[in-house]
DNA sequence: TTTTGTTCCGGCAAGGTTGCCGGCAAGGTT
DNA sequence: AACCTTGCCGGCAACCTTGCCGGAACAAAA
């Protein structure tokens, strides 16, 4: 029953209690060698009666670094909080703290989060920038002040950092092409953002799923709007109001294959009868809607852990190239939205 | 164009290049008052021209303070991270930085949560306890290093702490009279865990209502299982498979609304006229699935800046009652689910 | 005996910042 | 002339830890 009330025991009241140096008792914790067994013990033990910790503040002043990652993400959305969460559990099991901060995929917010966190000396970065987001040269501060960064998911190539990714391409060409054998003829695409990489790869997939089925591009038939399932609702009406309606709707991400689905069903059509739709990123809403709709699934916990573990192995060799990309694979799951000839 | 490329400017480097002391330095940044405005203006043009910027391991050490907040939460669900975004807003707004664990439901998760921000000297705790929590030891060691601890949501009587949360109570009540109002006779609830108490009070709402109407309660209509989409899929059939079957259902959380659901459906009944289902929550899948699902709202964004904000008050007067309780209030949204007379 | 080596330990500085105290000079007051 | 105020500044300690260096004590080798 040591007195726990007071402050933490430090290094000087063990030293103080057992009469010797400072230094020695930070060796004998250290496990350092110089250290008499004896009075190893007994610093030991006190230690532990003291209920003894370091403390990270003054390790960290000393060391010069603070054991904690910056994590900067666009929402905590399904997709980001699951990738979070790996995040996570791979940088505690590694001994490190996570700072998640979302910049609501506002520009400004985001400049703003890297500054804090530069502010709050993390020993690096992860992250996964906003649609909204252009300009680099926030990220680019971090970089001067040598800083590991890892980007994932929503990665861009304006900034040189190693990144973890999914096979955006293979995702939309498989998409696609399950669409194609699946009887559809005139297959639209509601992608994302135009400066976002990751739509963009998606809609290369179905450009790349197009020309190897011999089907004609039609500039028409592909949408920008923002992720969000309102944009994709009105702008599937607008798709569903043309004169040569499209027969099949692949979505860039399912947030958007909602608002399609909710525009279909408002024009009276019938999935996958009349109209066919797959989504992205199998949230668990697709299999809970009627009729369920198939999306592609992501692997975003497993993304997250890798996330980390590249940081990880970044932060420990430094130098290591920064080119570094390790790339995830999507799997298509296949539900009643674009299913017209079941098994 | 200073020299970016070195380590941060500190203090000393600034006042090696005017030549005068640290303490001068420290001073004229600050404001204080002793300072001529000659020095004053040498070192604020030169501390800009340098980009200093103080540093926070220092500043931490020195005024044992960090200025961040530990947040533990169970998981990131649509509901939690809704309120991890009123945190942040708030906190951000009043320079404080958020750490976020999740405890994953696990009790011993959620002690290494506290151990390791404890550790991170963060300046105090705002805290939604894991539904597997039943001793709460590790929380009071927070109490004994004198630090603030918030509660939110999910709170517990066996810590004084202030608290922001929900009426759950008259969520429950809400729900369970509308049930009544449409005509249902034979309500049935799907409780959460035993030993939480958010579920407790909502049932109590329940209970409450069954006895505004003299409706007799009966013991075998209330079934207590996990927060789990699954779970109350199987407590679903079991109840639909009972003699004296429901005719409607409330369940706890939208989670196991949809569980419900599935189970309705598997069934073959309908809803709402072979039986009436309200959820909590509001999650918006419960306004896209078929039927859709009436649910009770929870104002989740604004408990989360609700709960920051008590904590920063918490934080400024210390001595401050423990026993502050803030309640916000739910708000029925009613849906095809249990809508028997449609208006 | 002197040299060399070993074992253990303490002192000091550093990391960046602030609070307290004392000091110095210039001016004003008795 | 002796004293006090005022304005400004520097030194030192403290927050807590570790790394480096030097040194004391003692034993073994020359």
């Amino acid at each position: 029953m040591a007195n726990q009330i007071d402050n933490p025991a430090t290094i000087k009241d063990i030293a103080k209690r057992l009469n010797i140096s400072l230094s020695t008792v930070s060796r004998a914790l250290r496990n350092a060698p110089d250290v008499s067994e004896e009075t190893r013990q007994a610093v030991m033990s006190l230690s532990q009666e003291l209920n003894y910790q370091p403390n990270r503040l003054a390790l960290s002043l000393r060391q010069n670094q603070t054991h904690t990652i910056g994590v900067i993400i666009p929402n905590l959305d399904y997709v980001l909080s699951q990738m979070v969460r790996g995040i996570d559990e791979v940088a505690l099991e590694a001994g490190y703290t996570v700072m998640v901060c979302q910049s609501n995929e506002s520009f400004g917010r985001e400049i703003l989060n890297t500054q804090r966190l530069l502010e709050s000396l993390v020993d690096g970065f992860i992250i996964s920038v906003s649609s909204e987001t252009k300009s680099f040269e926030h990220f680019k501060k971090i970089q001067d002040r040598n800083l590991p960064v890892v980007m994932f998911d929503r990665i861009t190539p304006h900034l040189s950092a190693p990144s973890v990714r999914l096979d955006n391409q293979s995702g939309g060409f498989m998409a696609t092409e399950h669409l194609i054998e699946q009887g559809y003829k005139k297959i639209a695409v509601l992608a994302g953002p135009e400066n976002l990489g990751i739509s963009n790869s998606r809609l290369e997939g179905y450009k790349q799923a197009l020309k190897k089925h011999k089907i004609k591009l039609d500039p028409d038939l592909i949408l920008h709007c923002d992720f969000n399932q309102d944009y994709a609702y009105y702008a599937t009406l607008e798709l569903l109001s043309m004169k040569k309606k499209p027969d099949a709707i692949f979505t860039i991400s399912d947030r958007m294959a909602i608002g399609a689905m909710l525009a279909i069903k408002k024009k009276g059509l019938q999935m996958p009868t009349d109209i066919g739709l797959v989504g992205f990123n199998n949230e668990p809403v697709t299999g809970l809607v009627t009729p369920s709709i198939s999306s592609v699934e992501m692997p975003c916990f497993e993304m997250g852990k890798a996330a980390a573990k590249l940081f990880i192995e970044t932060m420990h060799n430094k130098e290591s190239a920064t080119t570094i990309e390790k790339i995830l694979h999507p799997k298509l799951i296949i539900r009643e939205s674009s299913l017209k000839f079941s098994a």
